[in-house]
DNA sequence: GAGTAATTTGGAATTATTCCAATTCTCTCT
DNA sequence: AGAGAGAATTGGAATAATTCCAAATTACTC
């Protein structure tokens, strides 16, 4: 059981893309991983001047656009309000709680994303499908 | 074949929510009919103008919320940026074509969203599906 | 035709994000 | 180790989208 080299793969990523591990991107990306509420940029913030308190606003915002392009996170947008940011690679939907406001990751079962890129009309060629649920959740989760 | 009584639905919907029948809904409305490209509420100010000149951005904004309170307007938002509205009724998806910007509205055969929705662990209860595809159209479409 | 409530209006305020120029940091080369 | 070059960070100003607000206008009821 290896402890989840989680610098390692960081820095992995991004000297592949020619960026280097600073720690503000390492705690950012940690803090991501740590509480996985699918915070805004604002939140992100509060949470890594625990760890960093000289950081500023616009580094969080330069790092996390970092993350989204070494496709380690993903900046989700559904109605109008801040970007949110998610760092769950697995295919897997968002359901937003209209009662609590909080948003949920679905997991997805094999297939269905591209069972539903399927009924595309020929001359649409999606590389990527979003699933969006809105409602309530009845039982309580994580 | 009748001719689209538009401003009787529209009239109706909003008698139904003890709401007013104005000139500037009216004319917001028409012209979400008129161009079914995902306008944004500056681009309907713009259209709208040319009808009612003297109509303010902030008027633009009450109506198209009071549209989508009556459920006749979705109102769409996918990656920041201004939130587009969209007077499509019909359950739909939106592919977002990359490379021009545009968004198109995609037909679903009937009881995808119902299946989609069946991937829902219990506890979750959705009252909405919304699907986007990005990438790009292959052949130009309208 | 007066009273009441809904609606519109313009401008100010707010929110989220981006831009920018100056500083700081890191890496490389010697 | 030190200089130089490029990358990254920083704070503050600027921008974009939207909302708020109070005053003016409009429409409906009696």
């Amino acid at each position: 059981m290896t402890p989840a080299p989680v610098h390692e793969s960081l820095s992995q990523r991004l000297a592949d893309s020619g960026l280097r591990a600073t720690p503000q991107r390492e705690v950012v990306y940690s803090v991501l991983l740590n509480k996985r509420d699918h915070p805004t940029a604002d939140e992100v913030f509060a949470r890594v001047k625990g760890e960093l308190p000289t950081i500023s606003l616009a580094t969080v915002y330069n790092c996390l656009e970092t993350l989204v392009q070494c496709d380690l996170v993903r900046a989700v947008n559904f109605e109008r309000g801040p970007t949110r940011y998610c760092p769950n690679l697995a295919p897997h939907a968002h359901f937003h709680d209209v009662q609590t406001g909080r948003t949920h990751d679905v997991d997805l079962p094999p297939g269905l994303l591209d069972q539903v890129k399927s009924v595309l009309p020929s001359g649409f060629d999606a590389n990527s499908v979003e699933i969006i649920f809105r409602g309530k959740a009845t039982a309580p989760v994580s």
